[in-house]
DNA sequence: TCCTGGCACTCGGGCTCGATGAGTGCTAAT
DNA sequence: ATTAGCACTCATCGAGCCCGAGTGCCAGGA
């Protein structure tokens, strides 16, 4: 049964080009690899995984490199690998001492981008409904204030608001307390019900909805539309196989983050442990010299961490450095 | 008086090789820009400057490229040029709606950088010592609790503290009534001094300590020891004259902030309206083929906003951008 | 004193050319 | 189904060559 040899071969074939960024030839396929085949079998089996389109050679008489679908096989038949104990307790005290959220997030996608030596992603995690703690309005200048609500899981949320009138000091103080009043201890459609009426008062400031806005927004749930990135420099160190003007491209999705959300987003959707978008499978552009290595973590698993690279990259190491950040992400963040 | 016309050609040198990006000859010289001399002269000039060490050949017979010297002296006789009114107009919708000041920080970077095609760079604004509006205890876990703190100018400073043993709910919800009757309106000197009372009293929960110095640095002015960068694709773009092995180090730099800032503070010192580093002279190896050009913003001039790009760069323009943005920070930062 | 035209010289870029060798596909034998 | 052998392909590398942009220097002119 030829099958399964040419899976190792396929196998051999990427983690030979993963290691030396050159195409790899039969010859030494038979020599290096303990496969008990010559090397012109080997070459049998390689013009019918060329067949398969999961190899390709760059020119006439070069070695082979897989192709976007060679990685992918690839990367479907790889079990599960364990991270070392080494990167293992890595995590643990790195995330450890952590001082709120933003520290977490930050810490998280600095620690996997030095693990995987890939660009690290990091999206914010999705977050419950909570209820109001306590809701400041402070005045900025003459025509707007801010509105900062703490909620009831210590989440701050600040937001800007135009006052639209000349608002006395004493109706400012008035609406601070009655706003408080209303919403503390409320969450969801009760809170929504009870700030409508309190805005819709006669005799009410102008600006009670947009404060009631805010408020209901800060307290919402779902996943903050987010992410962090670390380690692009990764991208261009030495070896990495990209040119500058591939590099650019990728830099630009990055900071644009819609790119990389909606991405994200698809990859969540697949609900598996990990997941793998191999370069023209993340459907962008300035993407397709790249690969991207995702595991969701957090309460339903909404949110996601991951690490993108180029295409020739080290699939199992990656893949169990992802699969590991996001359990102790998850920790972290379910508590 | 040749002392006018080498300054000339020292001009036109600069602006040909950031122009085109290669060595600028001499009769090239002699025919595009109406120097009015032979390339002869221009010749002769060219030795001399070269002598000073104003500008070199990569090799023999090859035109010259300015030194570092060479772009400092040119930017030293540099006059202020202005801004177009396209831009100026820009900066001012673009930073207009901002909601709060982390949105400002974000705003202002990305047009920096989209203004000058290079990696815009922006250090939180300086903040005034503040006095404490509100003060929040969230309980996380068993063993946790976050410290909110709202200070009169609408900052909002969260930090996890350990609880280090267990707090009944009634001393907990006494604590939260206590700090905030002790420190509400109160900053500095006088806010030290309140809390520290309040923390040593007798029977006091044990992290009275720990909330009292979350408070005290939430309200605390100076600067935020933190930069924010965008348009690092600027780096990689194609005519950016940075290979892919020279911008991995540079973007370690970025990432790594405490670089950067140290060289912000020292431009900060130098005092100018706009001052700029050229090559060698930020002192860092990684930036040794960079320029940075920043300018002070915001009370006291105490934070910096710069761009960020290859010694080949469009000094004027860059400066003249740089400048606005600074100035536009500035005005909306000192509300 | 300063500028200019002329001229010999230098040297990197780009070209061809051939040698090299890794790697292939095919075929016949096992 | 595998292997050994062989002819073939083609990128890479270095040598040799020319070309031309650009220089430095010098002698003559304003």
């Amino acid at each position: 049964m030829s099958e399964e040899r040419r899976r190792a071969v396929l196998h051999a074939i990427v983690e030979g080009y993963v290691a030396t960024h050159e195409p790899v030839g039969s010859k030494a396929l038979a020599e290096q690899r303990e496969l008990g085949v010559s090397s012109a079998t080997i070459r049998n089996d390689m013009a019918i995984l060329e067949e398969e389109g999961l190899i390709a050679q760059p020119y006439t008489s070069a070695g082979r490199i897989p192709t976007d679908k060679g990685y992918r096989s690839f990367v479907d038949q790889l079990a599960a690998s364990a991270l070392s104990d080494a990167h293992r307790r890595a995590i643990g005290t790195f995330l450890s001492d952590a001082v709120d959220l933003n520290d977490v997030v930050e810490r998280s996608v600095r620690l996997l981008s030095q693990l995987t030596r890939q660009v690290a992603v990091v999206q914010y995690p999705s977050l419950r409904e909570s209820s109001v703690r306590r809701i400041e309005i402070v005045r900025m200048g003459a025509e707007h204030a801010l509105v900062v609500v703490v909620s009831a899981d210590a989440r701050v949320e600040q937001q800007s608001i135009a006052l639209g009138e000349a608002t006395s000091d004493d109706a400012f103080e008035r609406a601070v307390r009655e706003v408080n009043a209303t919403a503390h201890g409320l969450s969801g459609a009760r809170l929504e019900a009870a700030l409508t009426l309190w805005a819709q008062a006669p005799d009410q400031v102008p600006w009670a909805g947009a404060v009631a806005d805010v408020v209901v927004a800060a307290t919402r749930g779902g996943t903050v539309e987010r992410v962090v990135f670390a380690g692009a420099s990764n991208l261009a160190r030495a070896g990495s196989g990209l040119e500058a003007t591939t590099i650019a491209p990728v830099l630009d999705a990055l900071e644009e983050q819609v790119v990389l959300l909606r991405l994200l987003h698809e990859m969540a959707a697949e609900g598996d442990d990990v997941t793998v978008r191999i370069g023209a499978e993340t459907h962008h552009e300035a993407l397709s010299r790249t690969s991207i290595v995702a595991a969701a973590y957090g309460r339903d698993a909404a949110s996601l961490v991951g690490a993108l690279g180029p295409t020739r990259m080290d699939y199992p190491g990656t893949m169990a450095a992802v699969r590991a950040v996001a359990r102790y992400l998850s920790k972290v963040v379910e508590l």
